[in-house]
RNA sequence: GCGGAGAUGCCGGAGUGGUCAAACGGAUCACGUUUAGGCCGUGAUGGCUUAGUGCCUACGAAGGUUCGAAUCCUUCUCUCCGCACCA
């Protein structure tokens, strides 16, 4: 049944497994005469699910590149941890009774032991766990360095609250506006004081830095607009006599504001609603079910009457000021000025409530002239991808790029183009005349006038503005009309002197907002770092002592009603570490996102109980030169660690500033690994493949080489175990080969293929080009495969490059080859050129092709003759002999195979073939 | 809604202007090996054609640029992913 030689990977893994261990082959230490390297794989929450095979992709992407980096002689800093604390444990010691810490501590012990079935090649010894007091006390160290400067201030905001469980929900606790434990329940969104770190003071920095980070496009373009830069004009309202500020980028239509819209969560809302209106305003409220973006998209616009009025601070007039759904609180000031005629949402908000629409804004229309008779040509071109209606005498053309219509006209079409507003007033216009070669730019009326009667016109509309029968907002610029003295000034210049109209009168300045907005860190949950403050009856809010730290979680808490942290008495009631007096704890705990967003500097000292880290050490490893992860974490957990970084140098923990600007230089986002039925692997599909079982079933090398083989590691795909079948019979092959390959003298032909593929390999492993590189080997191990005798060298090299992808074996076979230090820690094959035979490649071609040539004449006569052919002969040109094999072809075409120089006297050549033979080309005879 | 990625042969996937009927793997078929099957080896797998050739049709759809397109441009269709209390 078995195949005598099948590999007994089972044995060699774990033997190999621990060796590593035993040797502490992968632990590092600083050493400044050697170049560090830092290799990092964004580190998991340990769930009770255990490692996924998301997780074995990652850890192999990276530990193939940590391998490789350490065979070239770095010194290889590749440390693993667990982002320990988060809501799952706590929902699991909510619905399964299991203390998080236990199901916690449970589900790292799986992880470790399938991330070292894995073959990992982590230095265990630096492992940091985020939920261990030795960890999050600094955590709450940092916390307070930053209170101290004023990064860290408390602001009211809103959250979710389920009355039944009488706790605060985390938006993936809300299901479509109900308690994930109360499906009767609905989410009511309670305005508490909540933690905020000042990530906006780092806001441009972050932002400037971008491109010097060498990360893929799409993560950075996610960075940008994430931290969302835009330029506007803050503007004074005044509502009930109290000033309130709007941010808007579009000043330009202040004329046409008819309303205001205030978030329904804002956190002075209340301020606004007159008395008889409080009723509506708290049941609108009420109805909001959450805060999370995509729910709030889904629903329609929706608000309600507040009872107040604002002013116009241009007009003076009088308009009302709503609460809405659609007005996200914390970005600007929470509330907005509503122009319906020129925003898609303020129009949707005015059409339901049957507010006033004012237009201020028409759009341009631009007029093209084209000679009569190059017209069809014209249209033939523009109808491609625009419409043409024939309206009033003129041609409209509707199109979404009006760019290209004039593209087409300047480079094609030989006439006057120029540039009209729609009611007739001239804004610009260009003449252009191609065959002079000359552009002039008029103006005057009686040359407009002149311009329009030339020829035929063409109108071009971006979009049919019919004012009455409008169905959506016309949201482009244009030129200003029913706005007083702006009139006729196009968008981008009214912009300008509406905000110097505003700033005379000083009701509005020119701003500068981002869409990135303070990191709300408080959580009112058990499972995390508490927040070391203490509030006293006397003296307020208290920070907790440096020498008090860690602030550490108690065990014994209640969970399922209430925050646990505030029912514990023993944790709550303290005396205040001022005045000794009465006082009580904080008992909200940091978000997770806190805990990952230095645990990379820990790694470098994890066992220091006097600092976060020293900075010595900090200044060998960081910055971390390769990091690796899923797109997942693209904003914010690379924001919030790009910030801490910042933060962390200017509060001056590291030595060398200029180099700490950053903590990642390079990153790699791996893709995502779908199940074999192209959907995300989940429990619910029943798609899920765990890596035990397959490692249990193939071996772990199997699996590294399947993982890297399905398609290049940053594209999304789909697991198939045919591909890690694959895979294993090529272990296996391997594993025959070296039982009994002749080792001698490698041919010429191996010596340019062996030093040509690790030329090639070392590059696609430094682009993680993992999928080429194992093809690359696989080809290079098919020749050897070809050889009567192959050098030992090149077979160690052979192994050695293997050896990133599948250790185990390499391992094995390195040590049966009579090596007795390790390959894990051998140095990477070198590239001689002057091995490398261009001309061999050549002929390897050349084999091929013959190969082929003698493939189909046999079919050929067989299709013909109806039998098999017996011998095949073969007429080189004498010089080449030496590459065509007798014995090779024999064993390839399975016939009796003969090579002749065509200047043998002795050949055997009844028809006369061998002087058809050429260069590179050998004559056939085949009988 | 905003933002991002992608569509290639029976399947998975390489491939970014000619050397492409398109790497590599899988699957299937044929032959060899074998008592047989499996494993293993060799070859084939768009169509027609041919003693080692030539032609046609092909890379989501439709157009375009070019001497030349899987590759560049335009429009369309479809799929997937991220979006601040999940980590």
């Amino acid at each position: 049944m078995v195949k005598e030689s099948k590999l007994d990977f089972l044995v060699i893994e774990k033997k190999w497994q621990k060796e590593w261990e035993k040797k502490k082959v992968f632990e590092v230490k600083e050493n400044t005469k050697k170049k560090k390297y830092y290799v990092l794989e964004m580190f998991p929450y340990p769930s009770s699910s255990g490692l996924h095979m998301g997780h074995a992709l990652n850890y192999t992407i990276g530990d193939i590149y940590a391998r490789f980096m350490r065979m070239n002689k770095f010194n290889v800093l590749y440390p693993m941890g667990y982002d320990a604390f988060g809501l799952p444990a706590e929902n699991a010691a909510i619905k399964a009774k299991e203390h998080p810490k236990k199901y916690t501590e449970n589900s790292m012990k799986s992880f470790i032991m399938q991330q070292k079935a894995l073959g990992l090649s982590y230095d265990w010894n630096r492992k940091v766990v985020t939920c261990e007091p030795e960890y999050y006390k600094w955590n709450q160290y940092f916390f307070l360095k930053f209170l101290e400067n004023g990064l860290v201030y408390r602001k009211k905001a809103g959250v979710n609250f389920c009355r039944k469980c009488n706790t605060v929900l985390a938006n993936e606790q809300v299901h479509n506006g109900k308690c994930w434990r109360h499906s009767d329940t609905e989410v009511e969104i309670k305005q508490l004081e909540q933690w905020f770190i000042k990530t906006t003071n780092y806001a441009d920095e972050l932002l400037r830095d971008i491109p010097k980070l060498q990360w893929p496009e799409r993560i950075k373009t996610m960075q940008e607009n994430w931290i969302g830069k835009s330029y506007g004009t803050e503007i004074l309202f005044e509502i009930n006599g109290k000033k309130w500020p709007i941010f808007t980028t579009r000043p330009d239509t202040i004329f046409g504001v008819t309303f205001m819209v205030v978030s329904a969560q804002h956190p002075r809302l209340m301020e606004l609603v007159t008395e008889k209106q409080k009723k509506d305003v708290n049941n609108f409220i009420k109805k909001i079910k959450s805060t999370k973006q995509e729910d709030m998209d889904k629903f329609d616009k929706e608000g309600v009457f507040t009872g107040s009025y604002a002013v116009n601070p241009l007009t003076d007039e009088k308009i009302p000021v709503y609460a809405g759904n659609f007005v996200v609180a914390d970005y600007g000031s929470g509330m907005v000025m509503a122009v319906p005629a020129h925003d898609q949402r303020d129009f949707d908000f005015a059409k339901k409530y049957k507010i006033p629409i004012k237009r201020v804004i028409e759009e341009d229309t631009k007029v093209i002239t084209i000679e009569e008779s190059l017209k069809p040509e014209f249209y033939k071109e523009v109808e491609k991808f625009a419409k043409i209606i024939n309206k009033d005498g003129l041609s409209y053309i509707y199109a979404n790029n009006i760019d290209k219509v004039f593209d087409i006209a300047k480079d094609k079409f030989i006439g006057d183009l120029w540039y009209i507003h729609s009611e007739g007033k001239v804004k610009k216009i260009m003449f252009h005349a191609k065959k002079e070669n000359k552009i002039f730019y008029w103006n005057t009326e009686r040359e407009i006038e002149e311009a329009k009667k030339y020829g035929r016109k063409i109108g071009i509309k971006e979009e049919q503005l019919d004012f009455n029968e409008l169905r959506e907002a016309y949201t482009a610029n244009g030129i200003l009309i029913n706005s007083k003295g702006f009139n006729d000034l196009d968008s981008e210049e009214a912009k300008e002197h509406i905000t110097k109209a505003l700033e005379f009168k000083k009701l509005g300045s020119k701003k500068v907002q981002y869409k990135l907005r303070d990191w709300l860190i408080s959580r009112q949950r058990y499972w995390g770092t508490p927040i070391p403050v203490i509030y006293c009856e006397k003296c307020g809010m208290v920070p907790v002592p440096e020498s008090q730290l860690p602030v550490k979680l108690p065990e014994k808490v209640k969970f399922g009603k209430g925050n646990p942290l505030e029912t514990n008495k023993a944790f709550v009631n303290v005396k205040c570490p001022k005045c000794k007096g009465k006082a009580r704890r904080e008992t909200d705990t940091m978000d997770t996102f806190f805990d990952s967003s230095w645990y990379f500097l820990r790694y470098e000292d994890n066992k220091n109980k006097k600092q976060a880290f020293d900075k010595k050490k900090v200044d060998y490893w960081m910055p971390i030169d390769q990091y690796i992860g899923g797109a997942e974490h693209a904003v914010m957990h690379l924001i919030y660690a790009r910030f801490f970084t910042k933060a962390l140098r200017d509060l001056g923990f590291f030595i060398n500033k200029d180099k700490m600007d950053e903590p990642f230089m390079k990153l790699f986002n791996q893709g995502m690994l779908h199940g074999n039925d192209g959907n995300k692997m989940s429990k619910s599909l029943g798609n899920v493949i765990n890596p035990i079982e397959m490692i249990d079933k193939y071996g772990s090398d199997s699996l590294r080489l399947a993982l890297m083989s399905f398609a290049s590691s940053d594209k999304d795909t789909n697991w198939d175990e045919k591909v890690l079948i694959g895979s294993y019979k090529f272990m296996n092959k391997i594993q025959d080969l070296f039982k009994k390959i002749s080792k001698g003298k490698s041919s010429p032909r191996m010596e340019s293929k062996i030093n040509k593929t690790v030329k090639e390999i070392s590059e696609e492993i430094k682009d993680f080009r993992y999928n080429i590189a194992i093809i690359k080997l696989r080809s290079l191990f098919e020749m050897i495969e070809q050889e009567q005798e192959v050098a030992k060298k090149d077979l160690e090299s052979f192994l050695k490059m293997l050896s990133v992808f599948a250790p185990h074996i390499s391992e094995e076979l390195w040590h049966k080859m009579g090596n007795k230090d390790f390959i894990s820690l051998a140095e990477w094959p070198k590239v001689d050129e002057t091995k490398i035979d261009l001309k061999l490649e050549q002929q390897e071609e050349n084999l091929e092709k013959t190969v082929s040539d003698i493939v189909n004449i046999l079919r050929i006569i067989k299709e013909k003759q109806g039998k098999d052919a017996e011998k095949v002969y073969l007429y080189v040109i004498p010089n080449e002999k030496s590459s065509y094999n007798e014995g090779i072809l024999s064993k390839r075409l399975n016939k009796e195979v003969k090579v002749f120089a065509v200047n043998d006297k002795n050949k055997y050549d009844p028809e006369n073939k061998a002087g058809k033979a050429k260069p590179g080309r050998p004559a056939i005879y085949i009988e």
